[in-house]
DNA sequence: ACTGTGACACAGG
DNA sequence: CCCTGTGCCACAG
């Protein structure tokens, strides 16, 4: 991918999880070049466009770090769970669903 | 320029 | 497992 900010590699990195796959902010942050800012990944999330597959984001203990309970953490369970993704104990088993990153892909 | 703030992560206790 | 402190990086006021 050419060169463009932070936020914008993220959401172009964001847009090419596969279904039933999931990143986390870290994740993200290290396929973008930048491996300690995983901070940084979630103000671009915060920022990103409806349109991308914005509920494959998770943290890297296997949870929604949205407001638990709130309308898009259920949106973001919901669609999870119709990707085939399993939720145990409210929690998402990552060495079974992570995205390899865009070099595996 | 400085400070407060996060959809974060990791090491300790 | 939970809670706390520390490191992190860019943005907002």
């Amino acid at each position: 991918m050419s060169e463009h900010d932070f936020c914008d590699t993220v959401h172009a990195l964001v847009a090419r999880i596969p279904p039933g796959c999931v990143a986390t902010y870290g994740d993200l942050a290290a396929y973008a070049g930048r491996p300690r800012a995983a901070r940084q990944a979630g103000y671009a999330m915060h920022r990103c466009p409806p349109s991308l597959p914005w509920h494959r984001v998770i943290n890297a203990r296997g949870r929604l770090s949205v407001a638990a309970n709130s309308t898009a953490w259920l949106t973001q369970r919901r669609r999870l769970e119709e990707e085939g993704v399993v939720f145990m104990g409210g929690r998402i088993e990552l060495a079974r669903y992570r995205w390899a990153g865009p070099d595996h892909d």
